[in-house]
DNA sequence: TATTGTCAACGAACACATTCGTACTTAAAT
DNA sequence: ATTTAAGTACGAATGTGTTCGTTGACAATA
């Protein structure tokens, strides 16, 4: 019963990722259609073998086509990214990364006020 | 000249450049001893040999025992590594981030603080 | 039926990250 | 002067990520 951590989803692993989470459940075709750079055919069908073997996605095979889907929320992957980047870089100060994240690109007036509304739900819990 | 766009910075290179960080110019020796883990000393050393072939790192050889500094100031890795997520597992999105930034590690009081300072400024701009 | 196209599987090649042992050099201690 | 310690340099081994060519199975078409 396979219930292990899953890997840190590679820079690959996550332009697959991005297409599922889009998308939904897809084919290798369609993913690598999608991601129309310069990746080939049967490199989009490796990488999304490995990510099967990693548990990052799951794959239904009852037809001759396959069709992939991701294995974790998008939400869950990116909360998971920004844990381990807090603390390989900012020594766990989440507000550091919140002000870089701010400052490295300009947020629109509704996501500033989306962020206060989040702040107000903290603050009141 | 080397004047390329400085690579990405590992898991290894940035155990190595948080100590470079916090303590400012070191030695081999120094960065191995804080760096109390696993690592063997020599391993250290050719991580910092690479570092500097990279330019993460730059080193003073004038002594026999060599200092290092670091190349990049923490603000600016920082923002380096911070848009690069963004990009790779956020599509662009700040905002997302920095939800998950918030809400993947409880903030102090003065914290949620200091962030809504950070909003007034960028509000007034 | 014979040919052509689509798919999964596999292995090989290359690059990079990580680790450490060994060799060589230089300084310090005996 | 000899030995010991501390340092750098240099491979070598291993693991992982990424890429693609080739093969074989199967389906669709001529």
């Amino acid at each position: 019963m396979e219930n292990l951590p899953l890997p840190r989803p590679t820079d690959g692993d996550l332009s697959i990722l991005r297409v599922l989470w889009s998308d939904g459940a897809s084919t290798v075709r369609e993913i690598h259609d999608k991601l129309n750079g310069g990746t080939g055919y049967t490199t989009v069908l490796k990488l999304l073998q490995i990510m099967t073997d990693k548990g990052l996605v799951t794959r239904d095979v009852s037809a001759r086509t396959h069709i992939y889907t991701a294995a974790l929320a998008e939400e869950q992957t990116q909360r998971q990214l920004v844990s381990d980047l807090l603390d390989k870089a900012f020594g766990g100060s989440a507000e550091k990364l919140v002000m870089q994240a701010l400052s490295s690109k300009k947020a629109s007036r509704e996501e500033l006020q989306q962020i206060r509304k989040l702040l107000d739900q903290m603050e009141e819990k």
